[in-house]
RNA sequence: GUCCCCAUCGUCUAGUCGGCCUAGGACACCGCCCUUUCACGGCGGUAACAGGGGUUCGAAUCCCCUUGGGGACGCCA
């Protein structure tokens, strides 16, 4: 039986990368019928947030990524961290060190000039030193310094480094809260967890963490390091990118479906299929065929991926959430208008919620003003008699439908001896504000006669005005 | 700077451990078809194995170097 963690730090909301790993981490535990746990790392006491572990929460939450334990938090461990450190002090693993920030500070800088890896010098590591209340000790690990650190990664392949690149990390700050590399590592440890499936800038806290276990006697967890996910520039995604909180993408009307999909082909693939249901993503997932390198977050695709989503996802999912969207930007809507009807007509002609939502916006409230482009190219002073003649028309029609409506147009074209283009345009602008819209039969049905009637006499005032 | 990792179309990627690759799919882009508009859809097109050395009868696939990119180097996680 396999179980894993994810373990994101509650600094910020759930960004795409995090949600990434989430999905690949839960993919995994799911196919193998594991034990998916979520752990909160937040012993840095200074930044984290509650509102953060929330936002971590309801970014799951959307996704459906759920969790069979947890949420455990870190900060209310800090006993056994304790009871950890004072054992490897006791064992010889690890050492008080008094050196002053001022000292670390120097020392870095003086490696940096002289073409060095920055890093602490083992000082304090042979001095034995023993805390006493009127100094505030750090505790540091005793990292060997001989021979190197092997471990196999599920997509990095064989890493080795050797010891002498490491340091004696701090694993207990002055203040005697312990530090992340020991609190993962404390944590892995008696949760037991069998593969640690996270983001590739671990990969350098790694072997730290097998000394440690190692010092402790345990078990390593089995390791798959994920690679990073990049903005359009190439670098490593963040708030100048735009939408990194994987909610804003729910408040910019993607569905989770298509967030899901999109994440999924991140790095990793099965042939040349672009669209899998959350079961395939399980049938087919492994970790051995996730990519090495970091790929580029491209929203055109997430765009097509959603839009491919809208049209296949149940309709019932559809209105509920234009509903929601609706509702969110102030437009009120009678129950009588057919929902159903106008949002299966343009949820294949949007690619987001938002765009759906905004683009039948005219059949619940009047519009302001035509587009200004649209009213120049179609209500223009020759048009009047057509718009007449499909008021009267559409006036006189006691059945309302796409039907009813299309003959009454097509008796129009016929008899002004015109194309379809001739009337329909004018009609799509005067009735819809702009020049899209479904066809233009079925757009007049959605609208109805009283609403549709009232948008012709404004269209031929209109024209009469200009 | 030092260490770790990576390298196929603009982007996501296929490439079953060397031959079936004159490199396939998808997004985007450009044509055409469908169409009363806009979309959907269909058909077609532009576009890549970073460079250089090896190994081999044969390399996108293996090895080395160069270059480029990312990550790490905190009393952050």
């Amino acid at each position: 039986m396999i179980k894993t963690r994810f373990a994101p730090s509650p600094t910020g909301y759930l960004h795409v990368g995090g949600a990434r790993t989430a999905l690949f981490c839960w993919l995994y535990t799911r196919k193998m019928g594991g034990i998916f746990i979520l752990r909160i790392e937040d012993t840095d006491l200074e930044r984290s947030t509650e509102a953060s572990v929330q936002a971590i929460l309801d970014g799951m939450q959307w996704l459906k990524l759920d969790y069979d334990e947890g949420p455990y938090y870190q900060t209310k461990r800090f006993d056994r961290y304790r009871e950890v450190i004072l054992q490897l002090i006791e064992q010889g693993d690890a050492y008080y060190c008094s050196c002053s920030k001022q000292r670390l500070e120097s020392l870095r800088e003086s490696q940096m000039a002289a073409r060095q890896k920055p890093r602490y010098d083992g000082c304090c590591r042979e001095l034995n030193l023993q805390p006493d209340s009127a100094t505030d000790l750090v505790v540091r690990f005793k990292n060997p310094q001989q021979g190197e650190v092997k471990f196999y990664d599920h997509v990095k392949g064989d890493v080795s480094v050797s010891n002498a690149e490491l340091d004696d990390l701090i694993i207990a700050r002055s203040d005697r809260t312990p530090t992340y590399n020991l609190t993962v590592v404390v944590d892995d440890m008696d949760m037991l967890i069998t593969h640690v499936v996270r983001g590739d800038d671990h990969v350098n806290n790694t072997p730290r963490q097998i000394n440690i276990l190692k010092a402790l006697g345990a078990d390593c967890p089995e390791y798959a390091h994920l690679p990073m996910i990049l903005g359009d520039d190439g670098k490593r995604l963040s708030k100048r990118h735009g939408a990194v909180g994987v909610m804003q993408y729910f408040e910019d009307g993607y569905l989770a479906e298509a967030m899901l999909n999109y994440l999924v082909r991140l790095g990793w693939s099965h042939g040349d299929q672009e669209l899998f249901s959350t079961e395939e993503m399980i049938e087919y997932f492994s970790l051995d065929d996730i990519n090495k390198s970091a790929s580029t977050f491209n929203t055109e695709k997430l765009k097509w991926i959603n839009s491919q989503y809208l049209v296949s996802q149940p309709l019932d999912q559809i209105i509920d959430l234009v509903k929601q969207r609706l509702i969110k930007i102030g437009v009120e809507f009678s129950e009588q208008t057919d929902f159903n009807g106008i949002v299966d007509l343009y949820r294949q002609r949007v690619s987001t919620i938002n765009e759906l939502a905004d683009s039948i916006l005219y059949c619940f409230r009047d519009f302001e003003q035509y587009d200004e482009k649209a009213a120049r190219k179609a209500l223009k002073p020759v048009a009047i008699e057509a718009l007449k003649r499909l008021h009267d028309g559409l006036e006189q029609l006691e059945v309302w439908n796409s039907t009813t409506i299309h003959e009454v147009i097509e008796s129009i074209t016929d008899a002004l001896d015109v194309k379809m283009g001739a009337v329909g345009q004018p009609l799509r602008v005067a009735v819809t504000g702009g020049s899209f819209s479904p066809p233009i039969d079925k757009t007049v049905e959605i609208i109805g006669k009283e609403k549709t009637l009232a948008r012709i006499n404004s269209a031929v005032s209109y024209i009469l005005e200009k």
